[in-house]
DNA sequence: CCTATTACAGATATATTTTATCCGTAATCA
DNA sequence: TGATTACGGATAAAATATATCTGTAATAGG
């Protein structure tokens, strides 16, 4: 059971998008090659960001993408429930009715206790993914980063943008 | 992103091996007719339970599994755990290395913010797993399942135990 | 108006993982 | 001895993730 790895481009893409100033749009080619990533495969991450009115594309020369709303109303969870999807992981199959000894009033009840169990630790990782923003990693970059590279990184980004 | 089928049947089956006499087993054979599920793969899931130290299988005619320990000893993050694995969903595939703007520091250096935070929610899936046992399992199941379902489920497994 | 650039949607191809089956071996019991 | 079982490894089929390719429409700038 993996993530796929589109959640950790797109989660990067934001981090950098935080740095734009206001009306600048970063390409997707341009995000690509910061990390080193295939364009066209990040690009459907990117499209789902869009969709999710997590990121605003424009079309054009000295388009791209851009933050739809300000970091610290964006958390981890938009983020990755965008390109990864909201479903809960456990799928129910319902192998209870194939149980020899129900007859046929359980098949159409209620989801059983397992399931229950399964998805509220599902929402406990939701959950947690909620609580933290946009705001909180820039916070946590700034210290993990040196500022040297934080400012190079920046000043490349904003050449291409 | 899904967890595998095997675990649901995993959860399943502990369930019902919870209704074991002492020293009475189970064969796979059993558990898979009784779920629905094929018996070859179901198996897979079972070796795998069994090699986790969470179920014992005996060999012979009247052989097959039982439960390790008592019920209350066994947590769901036990089962899931056994037959997902213990790694983490999300796969740091360290890109931050592909930024032209980092030399070389960075790339050997501790797991950065983003993925501390993946991490995190991901341990937050495993507490809440941790925190149910079988015995609260079985606590729930005895609510929502009618009496005689119950009892004649547990007729039927004996019978073929 | 023209051209280069971009996001976007859809089709396709490849790789990886999940799901499932098959077989041979060893242990156990009657 | 013979039937039954778990176990491990090899293999096959299906589903999903990963990646590429194509064409279209919008837009900025000349
Ligand atoms: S998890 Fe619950 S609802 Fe799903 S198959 Fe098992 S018993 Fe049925
Ligand atoms: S999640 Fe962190 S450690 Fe992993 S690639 Fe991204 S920056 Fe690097």
């Amino acid at each position: 059971m993996n993530l796929k790895n589109q959640v950790e481009w797109a989660l990067h893409c934001c981090a950098v998008m935080m740095a734009l100033p206001e009306g600048v749009y970063l390409p997707a080619k341009v995000l690509a090659e910061f990390h080193g990533v295939p364009k066209e495969y990040l690009s459907k991450a990117l499209q789902a960001l869009s969709q999710h009115g997590i990121v605003i594309g424009t079309l054009g020369p000295s388009g791209g993408y851009r933050l739809a709303r300000a970091p610290d109303q964006i958390s981890f969870l938009d983020i990755v429930e965008a390109v990864e999807g909201k479903r809960s992981t456990f799928r129910c199959e319902e192998i209870r009715g194939n149980n020899p000894c129900v007859p046929r009033r359980h098949r159409a009840g209620k989801p059983c206790t397992v399931a229950r169990i399964m998805w509220k630790a599902d929402e406990a990782w939701r959950e947690s993914l909620r609580g933290v923003s946009l705001t909180d990693l820039a916070a946590q970059l700034a210290e993990d980063v040196p500022d040297d590279v934080l400012a190079k990184s920046r000043a490349w980004l904003l050449e291409r943008a």
